[in-house]
DNA sequence: CTCCTATCCCTAGCGCCGCTAGAAAACGAG
DNA sequence: CTCGTTTTCTAGCGGCGCTAGGGATAGGAG
């Protein structure tokens, strides 16, 4: 049994190891570079190892995006628990998330860019998602208008933050005016005697 | 003269059919089935053909991008123009949007998700990406507030089409709640007495 | 008609990718 | 020590974007 177990937590141990590297490599040189056998040497161990705990490669940026997700959803707790009025909270969650697709940008195309096979809008979605759903979720109730449905409310903005972020990301959106569009967006979702 | 004008004409002709064979086989099978020996094959030359008229498949892919936003601008244009009120003629223009993300697809990926250098906003962008804007921006402007950036406005509510498609795309929004998203994006652009 | 030159285009191949089959090595049990 | 199992590695498959270098070919000169 003991040696069993041992066995387990090693494996369990390399597992991490694996995702760690992506991360970290994702994060430093971007996820072109991360192909198998970079990641490979990076945990000195060969190829074939990855395999043997992931399906593919796409599996290793889904365990990224979720363990990814799980930090977001700490920064957008953090910001909508600091605010004080319900705009307030909303327009800090909304600079949360953006911060945080600037700040780490690997990280955020695993979770929602690049497509990875995870379960999104179901009850099956890990739990990393749904909580940072939930915290936009949070901040989006408040300000729903009388007879909306919060849930795709909440989705709308969400909407609105990801496409401000990936366009600018992608340089179709100039960067400088990043701030005054996302104080556009929050205006518009914040009904008018709110504000 | 007329020797090389007919060359001309003829590397003219060929680089057109380039264009067309990677659209056609994008939309028909994705664009991760347009690699070079495919096209190659497709307009029955051999693969350095391609590079004596484009750069690379990046090159190819970004003419594809602005061939396509042509067509997106003429459909934005039809939609704004067709509609009465400047209320429906934003709802027109994102509806129009979002069918045509839809309808086509890997067209859409080419304009505004994959990484392909364009100028976008910028006066060197390509006449097409600036009408597709353009159109946008027209069908804005009517709605923006006293004080409101037309073009920021423009940008903002862009981007909420963008997240919305491109969201709804990759499987993390569920497409059945995709009108009702867009009617609430659509509803929170338009000033309160308008509507 | 022949030869030369310049242009064009193709064959072949480089280094890389994700992934996998099958050999080799390490390890625990008897 | 030997055997069977489990783990890990070596080697390789097919495909990718891209390019070097060698013919084929077509147009002008004699």
């Amino acid at each position: 049994m003991t040696i069993q177990t041992r066995r387990e937590r090693e494996r369990a141990e390399r597992e991490r190891l694996i995702v760690t590297a992506a991360r970290e490599l994702a994060e430093a040189e971007g996820w072109d570079a991360v192909t198998t056998r970079r990641l490979a040497e990076e945990i000195e161990y060969s190829q074939p190892v990855l395999y043997s705990h992931f399906k593919g490669k796409g599996a290793i940026m889904a365990a990224v995006a979720v363990q990814g997700c799980a930090d977001l959803a700490d920064e957008l707790r953090a910001a909508r628990t600091a605010a004080g009025s319900a705009r307030e909270a909303l327009a800090a969650v909304g600079g949360a998330y953006t911060a945080f697709a600037r700040r780490r940008p690997a990280l955020y195309d695993a979770i929602f860019t690049l497509p990875v096979d995870l379960p999104f809008a179901t009850p099956e979605a890990p739990a990393a998602l749904q909580d940072a759903f939930g915290e936009l979720l949070q901040a989006v109730e408040p300000i729903a208008a009388e007879g909306e449905d919060t849930g795709l409310l909440t989705e709308t903005y969400w909407a609105g933050l990801h496409g401000l972020v990936t366009l600018m990301r992608s340089g179709r959106l100039p960067e400088e005016a990043h701030e005054r569009r996302l104080a556009l967006l929050i205006g518009h979702f914040v009904p008018q005697g709110m504000d």
